[in-house]
RNA sequence: CGGGGUGUAGCGCAGCCUGGUAGCGCACUUGCUUUGGGAGCAAGUUGUCGGGGGUUCGAAUCCCUCCACCCCGACCA
């Protein structure tokens, strides 16, 4: 490919509305122009690249048994009521209506469409295994559309539904699929680490998710630095302490903390560790009201306290329902004194083996020091793990202990269940004659979020460094003074020919610019193999060859740099 | 949804406080020179100052209103 032939659109300066390193890339490379909110066109030299990743996604879900299909990305209202996902979705999915006002939502996933296919085509256990995908645009109407693709409202994801006659069945296709994923995000070039995950909203019994490593990402993954356990945080159990609770050394004293509300104020003011407070967190379920004791140091879980028994659903209480529980204002509550008539106690397991801790005294402008189970309140109603894990954790499988890195979802694997398909009424005759909901699984990979993850792990101040498998082009060759120099030129024209007659993506800079606007947008655009063919050079018969990763150029031969440069893409 | 901010040329910005009909850099066009790291000189082109309404002799500037976009937060007491 000529550059006079393309269009590149890169941009010297970033619009101003970009934050992330991916996001200004991705703007000034030209990969991409914003539309709207989370709403983006894709240029030629972003369309490129879009291809790769899809190709690769292609073939390894061919490769794996799945069959490509493509469903509307506007459905009918009536398949999401029949799971009830038409009110569960909420206002993530965007309604429209037709001329004869009947309701549709354009496609936020596929699962009805799948099952729905699946309950008319599939009628025998002898058609399954199948799993269909497709390559499609979605639209979640987020919250907070930000970071450029990575959280876009219209994107473009590979989803992947599999059909089975039982469990077993259904867990090897889902092993499958986790093998293809491990396969496409190696051979795309990317750092990524599957990690069990929760199940959330779709539901199901197993799930991992893939994430791309990098430091803006927005999820948290907790992996232990002596096995292969990894975890999204949401999920990674924190194990109850090694050491049983220690004996209580102190009397429970009560002391004004005026103007204190939280644990960190008190630490400070009565000069203890963090690791020492405890706070108390209200919340309501089930029109009882619940007080929640994490350690001060730690965060709550807001998952696994839905987890709790008899926490399903739960909200935060109102400052009347706080009250009226705990007689005292929040930032001042504790576990101490409290009518268990009326509210429960749910502990942490940290804070169930703490002794001699801080809480609030449930009055406002005082709190507790010294305060044990049994002796100063009766033990816990519950004890649970309903905190976050931090790093230096045990890890939960028993080996080594945690380390937090930060990830971008690029890929989800949900081992269903029938969840769909009972709802659905999608059944097929078993072996046995009987008619039985198909096991389902469900497998996405964010194609879109994939180019805008691989920027974020792989860029320095000059622009993009594409793995090669992603690159839009894998060579540039760089003349210097073509106008002038026939030698350049036609030494340029012949290695371009050469390289396209092997199959290998070039880009020729025949603009005319200057050299340093052409290193630069080489380099902006992120095209890994560069030639530079100059008369300083030629005139030994040596041109420059450089990685995009290397410091330096290496000079090569005119003669074999053909040659050389194809021995680099063979690796 | 709550809070904050921004909207002026394709991109980045100044001008607004203190009203007088719009400017800078880059980009773009033409010419000459230049040619190994985002060139120089010269001459140009490009704006409904986000929309609507109001105040005023006069509004990018002041007031009201709507819209778009960005950032932070969304209950951790």
């Amino acid at each position: 490919m000529r550059a006079s032939q393309f269009f590149l659109a890169t941009l010297k300066e970033a619009p101003q509305e970009a934050e992330l390193p991916s996001h200004k890339l991705m703007l000034r490379a030209g990969l991409i122009r914003k539309l709207g909110s989370g709403l983006y066109s894709w240029m030629p030299l972003g369309m490129r690249v879009l291809h790769k990743v899809e190709r690769i996604v292609r073939e390894e879900m061919d490769r794996a048994g799945a069959l490509e299909v493509i469903m509307p990305p506007i459905q009918p209202a009536e398949l999401w009521q029949e799971t009830g996902r038409w009110e569960l979705y909420g206002p993530m999915m965007l309604r429209v209506k037709d001329r004869a006002e009947r309701e549709f939502c354009y496609a936020p996933t596929a699962e009805e469409v799948i099952t729905d296919i699946a309950r008319k085509e599939l009628r025998s256990y002898r058609q399954l295994p199948v799993n269909f995908y497709q390559i499609q645009t979605k639209f979640r109407d987020e919250i907070r559309p930000r970071f450029g693709v990575l959280r876009a409202r219209e994107f473009s994801m590979k989803d992947a539904y599999s059909f089975d006659a039982d469990e077993g069945g259904m867990l090897k296709s889902y092993q499958k699929m986790f093998d293809a994923y491990v396969a496409i995000f190696t051979r795309l070039g990317l750092t990524f680490r599957p990690v069990s995950a929760d199940t959330g909203e779709i539901g199901g019994s197993a799930s991992h998710e893939f994430q791309v490593l990098a430091d803006s990402g927005e999820d948290l993954i907790a992996y232990s630095d002596a096995s292969d356990y990894a975890a999204n945080i949401e999920k990674a159990e924190a194990l109850a302490p090694a050491t049983p609770r220690a004996a209580a050394t102190e009397p429970m004293k009560k002391d004004p903390t005026p103007g204190t509300s939280t644990c960190e104020g008190v630490a400070k003011l009565w000069n203890l560790p963090l690791a020492r407070t405890v706070k108390a967190i209200l919340l309501t379920a089930d029109e009882r009201v619940h007080m929640v004791l994490i350690r001060g140091d730690h965060s709550v879980n807001e998952i696994k306290v839905g987890k709790v028994a008899g926490l399903k659903g739960w909200r935060w209480a109102t400052d009347a329902e706080i009250l009226a529980a705990a007689d005292g204002p929040a930032g001042y509550l504790g576990p101490v004194g409290l009518d268990r008539s009326k509210i429960t106690v749910i502990a942490d397991r940290t804070v169930a083996a703490m002794s001699d801790f801080v809480c609030g005294a449930n009055e406002k402008d005082f709190h507790l020091r010294g305060v044990n189970w049994g002796r100063d309140c009766p033990e816990p109603d519950l004890v649970a793990d309903i905190r976050n894990v931090v790093a230096g954790d045990p890890s939960p499988d028993g080996k080594g202990t945690l380390a937090i890195v930060r990830g971008i979802e690029v890929g989800h694997v949900f081992a269903l269940g029938r969840k769909y398909s009972e709802a659905m009424g999608a059944t097929f005759a078993a072996e046995d004659g009987t008619q039985k909901a198909f096991e389902m699984g469900c497998y996405g990979i964010g194609v879109t979020r994939i180019v805008g993850a691989a920027i974020e792990q792989n860029h320095d101040d000059k622009g993009i460094i594409w793995p090669d498998p992603m690159a839009p082009f894998t060579v540039a060759i760089i003349p210097m003074g073509a106008g002038k120099s026939e030698a350049v030129k036609s030494a340029s024209e012949a290695l371009h020919a050469d390289l396209v007659a092997a199959g290998i993506e070039v880009l020729l800079d025949d603009r005319g610019e200057r050299p340093g606007v052409m290193l630069a947008d080489q380099e902006l655009i992120g095209i890994p193999h560069r030639v530079v063919i100059g008369d300083r050079g030629l005139k030994d018969g040596v041109v420059e060859y450089q990685h995009r990763r290397d410091a330096e150029a290496t000079r090569v031969p005119l003669a074999d740099v053909a040659a050389f440069v194809k021995a680099k893409l063979a690796r």
